[in-house]
DNA sequence: CAGGATGTAGACCGAACATTCTACCTCCCT
DNA sequence: AGGGAGGTAGAATGTTCGGTCTACATCCTG
């Protein structure tokens, strides 16, 4: 019942465990869905669910981890999609509002996570820390083309824009939603290369 | 126990329940805290729980009923701060910082349950829908001056750093957070009275 | 004075919760 | 051939959940 490859074994009960979490807590929250239901619609056992992770909470860890190495995957196909940096944040911008266009859109994990979580020394609260603070530098990295002040504004603006767009994306029109995401992008954008047409704020607001 | 008011009658027990709810719900997450926990904190009985509230949903409805109550509040009086539109709505924009910088910040109520309420036809999420619709509309409301499909794109717009600032307030520097969303508030208002600006893309927006 | 609304105190309910356990089965690797 | 890892099946743990109930005390008002 194992695949064995070089260094490693991939369990396909601790699959099938791992994808229906993460279908069940991604769509319902974590909280209110307890184990026998995982267990369940994995159409496996208890004993086989504390066997590969040793305890509830470490199962949310795992989707977190999983979830967060599927946006690495979309960030780095995103950059590589074209040498332009600011195509390169454009089509980080659409694999966003791709996701809130997609059925059974329901926010991004992590904030909905993270809402369920408040304690910050908890485990998972620091892994909703841990993967937005990869996200906000690898959006000012690509925001750092000569200008590095205003870098860091640009992606801080632009993740504050995302947030609202995850957020708001399953309780509003998700094209709506879309669409204001990537005007605002846009503007953020053209901001920062010409950041005189904003009237100096965005500028003066890099530097404090 | 109780005092009367012309027309009715309002509880101690019930508000002391009530504001326990309040606090434990916001700080702590609505499933993750039992009525047990409330009751003891508010000092009151579950028997006294139960004669005022007819389940713990209906507590929790009350709960999100008073803190959209005191939004409103908020927005009334930055309404009422100064007749020029635009200082209104940066008056509404400094609440909100406000609240964000405040100690015990803990992200936007209603995002927070939504986060917990997945089903829209659950009555809290609707309830976080019917708030949110609210102030989308007075926000947009605050932004028509003359050209109305410019107000709805900046409404937007605006709702959407807000909600991107509530969801990061407590999971980053709140003072960083408060810097973006202010500059980014006011590119939205510059953008609005001189569109050409932006580029275009703004207007270009409101259009579609 | 009677009665209804408000409150306390605490027992009680069935269900769901996360977690552990024993017992047995079936592969694959050595 | 043997052993260990991965699996099933299902009982059992003790805790907590939301919610109900009885019994009794207080107080204001009609």
């Amino acid at each position: 019942m194992s695949r064995s490859t070089e260094g490693g074994t991939v369990s396909e009960a601790r699959t099938r465990l791992l994808n229906t979490a993460t279908r069940i807590f991604y769509a319902e929250g974590i909280h209110s869905v307890g184990i026998d239901r995982i267990v369940a619609e994995a159409k496996v056992t208890r004993a086989t669910l504390y066997r590969h992770f040793a305890s509830k909470e470490d199962l949310v860890l795992a989707y977190l981890a999983q979830a967060d190495q599927a946006i690495r995957g979309q960030v780095a196909a995103a950059q590589a999609s074209s040498p332009s940096p600011d195509d390169q944040v454009r089509a980080v911008a659409k694999s966003i509002t791709d996701g809130i266009q997609s059925t059974g859109f329901r926010g991004c994990a992590f904030l909905n996570a993270a809402a369920e979580y408040s304690d910050p020394a908890h485990p998972i609260h620091q892994a909703v820390l841990a993967h937005r603070q990869w996200f906000l530098d690898t959006v000012t990295g690509l925001m750092a083309q000569t200008d590095d002040g205003v870098a860091d504004a640009a992606g801080r603006h632009f993740v504050m824009l995302r947030d609202g767009a995850m957020a708001a994306g399953c309780l509003f029109d998700p094209k709506l939603i879309s669409d204001t995401f990537l005007h605002g992008v846009e503007g953020i954008i053209k901001a920062r290369t010409i950041p005189e047409l904003t009237g100096g704020a965005t500028a003066s607001a890099a530097k404090s």
